[in-house]
DNA sequence: GTCTATACGGTGATAGAC
DNA sequence: GTCTATCACCGTATAGAC
């Protein structure tokens, strides 16, 4: 796979992430990859609805990725998922990060707008809450359970993203991820 | 107050609902709210930004006013709160509706670009939680509570609005409705 | 595969008449 | 207060050389 492809990808992906569809040109996205201008409409002949559906799948995906590892830090689901939480708000806070939130701008900007990246969001949408389905399914939620509070949490940390970015403070990620701790402990099946 | 000033704001401030900052043009909201063209910089000489800012105050001060009117239909603020949320989520999967997450996308497209955008979503999202902690603290939840539980339930339902509008169902609306109503009868204050 | 040049529409904003 | 005309700029996309 080209290098150039992909260093086109992962560019797209943090400025769509920061700055949303329709903020982020194809100018800036040739500028800051270092990619040669010729190259982007030999990779992604359709143009940027193209470019911008891929590079939301693979940021889906590494998130995905990287949840299932941070997960398998702990059995307990509960646990895993409390300290998961944790170390992203800290990411967050610590500024090394693009932004948070990594798909929802675009979500909100092309929903009724495109159906290509309408579809896109909503696999990347599946592809963050499945993880957390899956520990909670291994710790024996069981299935309905487990699928309403990953859907759950997936909404309130993502809600919770957008008012951290806004007040420009991790307190809000901080706060949610007690909450959803507390949340899953009342709730959590007998241990046997 | 003049009408049309009044007109521009209420289409401006559901355009972006709809389709967040840059995507929503001052053409558009000429054009679809009905008003002269000169009266645009004429109410508004600072341009796209001052107008965006006062169109979402204007929107998180309607949202607030709807919300307490809303939650004094139930004495109980679980109940209340519930109650609100469904019928929200009813709301939106009628179709009547401008989009839902009312300022989500410019919260996110402009957290980086425009301090006084930012600032104005900051407003709005404490303008969103208030009633919720207010009608908490009413029915004897601790302040900290209130204000924990209040901010939670702002960031998920945030969140499961980008959900309902990404997989166009209130599906997720529906069911973190439910959630939310679970977590608070289990945390709620003994009633004396 | 990559480059340069360019077409063409739309953007926010301004000037000046009325 | 409102209208029209116009500005300079930037967006995406394309054509054709190399």
């Amino acid at each position: 796979m080209s290098t150039t492809r992909q260093q086109i990808v992962e560019k797209t992906s943090i400025l769509l992430e920061r700055q949303g569809y329709h903020a982020t040109g194809l100018n800036q996205i040739v500028a800051e990859s270092e990619t040669p201008r010729g190259s982007l409409y030999h990779y992604f002949p359709q143009g940027k609805e193209e470019l911008a559906a891929e590079a939301i799948e693979f940021n889906a995906q590494q998130i995905a990725a990287h949840t299932r590892r941070s997960l398998a830090a702990y059995a307990d689901p509960v646990a895993a998922i409390y300290h998961h939480l944790l170390a992203v708000a800290e990411h967050v806070a610590s500024g090394n990060c693009s932004g948070g939130a990594p798909i929802a701008a675009v979500a909100l900007e092309t929903a009724n707008s495109s159906e290509r990246l309408r579809a896109s969001c909503q696999l990347a949408y599946e592809a963050f809450r499945l993880p957390l389905e899956e520990k909670l399914l291994a710790g024996n939620f069981p299935a309905e359970r487990a699928y309403a509070l990953a859907l759950t949490i997936t909404a309130a940390w993502e809600g919770a993203m957008i008012l951290s970015r806004t007040e420009r403070s991790a307190q809000p990620l901080r706060i949610v991820a007690e909450e959803i701790r507390t949340f899953l402990l009342s709730g959590s099946p007998a241990p046997h």
